[in-house]
DNA sequence: TTGAAAGCGATACCAA
DNA sequence: TTGGTATCGCTTTCAA
């Protein structure tokens, strides 16, 4: 009240201690369960931070001693994605039932945006970092490696991350995709994505699964990289594009379930028998695969585990136990029953 | 180096400023572009900002001045239904704009864990709190109101909200689609969600439906309510368990659109013709059904839009700005072609 | 078991 | 244009 640069009108811990008739060091010790501390005086300080409704302030906490913040900066490229909405999901989940908060940032895959919002949360002193994507910009490999702080870097495993890493490998789900596309007999092939740079994950699987592809014998004769989201309706509208500008293709790949979907769907529009006419690929087995009366081929990968693990791992890390720095959680082909396995040509 | 109590390796203002020769004071002048300091001295400053990588720590900055940090807390029940996770996306891209972060709770619903949460994340002296739900326990009411923070409320409209709210009244919403669907001919009606509890909007929601259908003669004649996610295979399992114990159905309504498209794929397996055999009516016009070759019945709400502007709130707020406390962003039903309009009994 | 004093990294305020 | 000093709320350290 006298006080001049009273900064709000919270209840501070010297104040519960005055009216505890206690030093703030003992109410300290009180609330922290820690030192010495007769019964008597416990009881005190407890009904005096009950009565003023005493809520500790954190930041001089951690700006006091020499712990560290309970924050964990989590960037993820967007949510519309079923995929990250999934993996934010098993992150925050395991991190809230350890005392821990995510500190969102949506960084749309940009380094630019990552750096940034790295620089921004770093300045709060987190716990801890865990981030999509191998790729960051050189200021950014700079700050994360000054920070002095567990980093985890998710979605595409990185053999030599900065600190740790879970994932899968991009490029070798893709390739299988591949490798079984041409075992069905497929040969010409198709591809509808988002537009996606040489650093995405979505990239490492199309290179694998070209490399498949023209390696069996078949080839992608068209790519389609739409400048859109990866969801439902890009697609929709994708597919009809791609067939548009490609009639012959036997079947089609697509960088995610929900696009996959789309197709589907324009498929059953225009009177197209999937797999009798045209054959339908996915990727990342999204949970309205589960549903459809044919399932859908695609990939599995658990992404709510690849978040749960991260957060782990950040964890074990956190309380300085044994921590594996890569970890890679696999993923699982599915034969489904959009692509026929009984060749055509 | 010398000193007993160094928390880190990181670098403080003051070692930059020694190094640059001023004062810390000149060199916190110069970082904030605020006061006066010389060309000279600025780039000396900064030279040596960058030779150290000085990281700012902002703990200390709020800390000391009478600043609020840039953390805006937000509740979401969960992020595995879609609708939650366009809110929040809509919530972050917005505070992420103008520098705000938000630190994220997963708070299932239930009050007990929004009210840890709240305790925790007030902790960090928050800019301001984005909370999904009107309800919140005793102690979390008294903790907001003493908080002296901005708040907003999203999802169902409070009309006398703690401080400001944004959403839609989920009660009308139900009602309009009851009336619906009485007007197309419907009287046996069924419905399937999940558990929600009285608080919930979706609670709501079926208030309104039941209230407009038996104001319509009509009869909501089972609700089921499954112990599960608002997804899309809780939404094909409980139609198959609803339509068992009720095959007299003429319609159902779901809790949203996920729900409503496992309904409909399992309409499209056991060969029911929709809307011929049975009508079908989600909630929400979620992504999904942008791309169903029969536009789905629904209600539309603009999910994305209701999170930016709970952003644009808080933002307002922040900057002084006069702001609006209550805001309906509203929806609009969706006749779609998943229920006749054509009477059949 | 308790308390007094120093200090964490920055900013506000006032003086030079 | 600059710098010294007090201060934010809490913990550490040391002494009683």
């Amino acid at each position: 009240m006298s006080k001049k640069r009273r900064k709000s009108n919270k209840v501070s811990l010297d104040e519960v201690a005055q009216a505890a008739g206690v030093s703030k060091m003992t109410a300290s010790r009180v609330l922290r369960e820690s030192g010495g501390y007769s019964e008597k005086t416990r009881v005190k300080v407890m009904q005096q931070v009950d009565q003023l409704g005493y809520l500790p302030n954190r930041l001089a906490t951690v700006f006091a001693g020499d712990q560290r913040s309970t924050f964990i900066g989590v960037s993820i490229p967007d949510l519309g994605n079923e995929v990250f909405s999934q993996v934010l999901e098993g992150i925050d989940r395991k991190l809230g039932t350890f005392g821990y908060q995510s500190v969102l940032g949506l960084t749309r895959h940009t380094p630019q945006e990552e750096e940034s919002w790295i620089r921004t949360v770093l300045s709060w002193q987190p716990a801890g970092l865990i981030l999509t994507g191998r790729y960051h910009s050189p200021r950014a490999s700079d700050m994360l490696r000054n920070a002095g702080i567990p980093i985890v870097e998710i979605w595409d495993l990185n053999s030599s991350p900065l600190d740790m890493s879970v994932g899968i490998n991009h490029f070798d789900s893709g390739f299988d995709m591949g490798r079984y596309l041409i075992g069905c007999g497929y040969r010409k092939i198709g591809y509808v994505g988002t537009h996606h740079d040489a650093a995405s994950a979505a990239t490492a699987r199309l290179d694998g699964f070209c490399k498949a592809v023209e390696g069996g014998g078949g080839a992608v004769i068209r790519q389609l990289r739409l400048n859109d989201t990866a969801a439902y309706y890009p697609g929709y509208y994708g597919t009809e594009q791609l067939l548009a500008s490609a009639a012959e293709i036997e079947c089609i790949f697509y960088q995610n379930d929900a696009m996959a979907f789309g197709g589907l769907q324009y498929c059953a529009t225009r009177g197209l028998d999937v797999p009798g006419d045209i054959g339908i690929a996915g990727w990342g087995d999204l949970p309205v695969a589960s549903v459809l009366s044919k399932r859908l081929t695609s990939v599995h990968v658990s992404h709510h585990k690849l978040g749960q693990v991260a957060a782990e791992m950040m964890l074990a890390r956190l309380s300085d136990e044994p921590a594996q720095s890569v970890k890679d959680i696999g993923f699982r082909l599915i034969p489904g029953r959009t692509v026929s396995n009984t060749p055509r040509s």
